[in-house]
DNA sequence: CAGCACCTTCCCATAATGGGAAGGTCAAGG
DNA sequence: CCTTGACCTTCCCATTATGGGAAGGTGCTG
């Protein structure tokens, strides 16, 4: 399978498994003898792995620990549990700044009429 | 006043501020004999703007149509309202895009035993 | 005069992704 | 047989906002 096809059956960009492969994070597997990259449905699961946990919002340093404990037979599920919760702690986190941000922002729009006069209470809040 | 005098005045840090300077955000003013920067409060009071802005989410890019608008006395509160209302969308949109990544990483966790054992429906769920 | 706390500019790094150039490979069709 | 088109390769550059750190100048204070 050349990276193409397995770019569709995963998801992930070709320019993107190329990267990933860059920085160590897939293996820098077979070439076929005209120098392309060779894949296999193995390397397809692996790359739809990293997909999802992406869509998760992991980083790909986060990944690169859940794909070892992925590979690991011998993990210990509390592994995947701690990092995951902490993710899952950073998203929590950001949800309450993007809504303090999105209060804030109401409110202004609220009082600002948006019309074609220059008094605007949301460049007055902001310069305040 | 020097940049760090001006820096703690606005709670942005010297270094941002140049870097502001050099991507045309602010105006290089003036300089002291000795070449180093010089501000005065008008200044603290753009960079304050700025540390309010981005504090609220804008881009850097959104901040610099803000500046415009607020040295513009003629502008229309409509333009503001329209970029405030957009950047309120996208953080609305970020949140709802955080919040659905938080419910999935929730279910995986609660489905996680978390021990010592290897059997790990995170994995399994970001595998599937 | 030494030392310290500033300031200057310049280069580099971060995270994840993509654009695009220059060039090699290979199959299908005129 | 050669062209065309759709792949592939590597390499360099850009994005966004922020900071680290080097090498060197300035200026007050002890």
């Amino acid at each position: 399978m050349q990276i193409g096809t397995a770019a569709k059956a995963s998801g992930v960009s070709a320019k993107m498994i190329r990267h990933y492969e860059a920085i160590g994070l897939i293996q820098s597997g077979a070439r076929q003898t005209n120098g392309y990259r060779d894949y296999e449905s193995r390397d397809v699961h692996e790359l739809r792995f990293i997909r999802s946990a992406r869509d998760l919002g992991f980083s790909l340093d986060e990944i690169r620990t859940l794909l070892d404990l992925w590979r690991n037979k011998g993990r210990s599920s509390r592994d995947v549990h701690q990092l995951a919760s902490r993710h899952l702690s950073d998203i929590e986190r950001k949800i309450v700044e993007l809504q303090a941000m999105a209060a804030t922002l109401r409110e202004l729009l609220h009082a600002c009429k948006g019309d074609s006069r220059p008094d605007c209470p949301i460049l007055d809040g902001i310069g305040r």
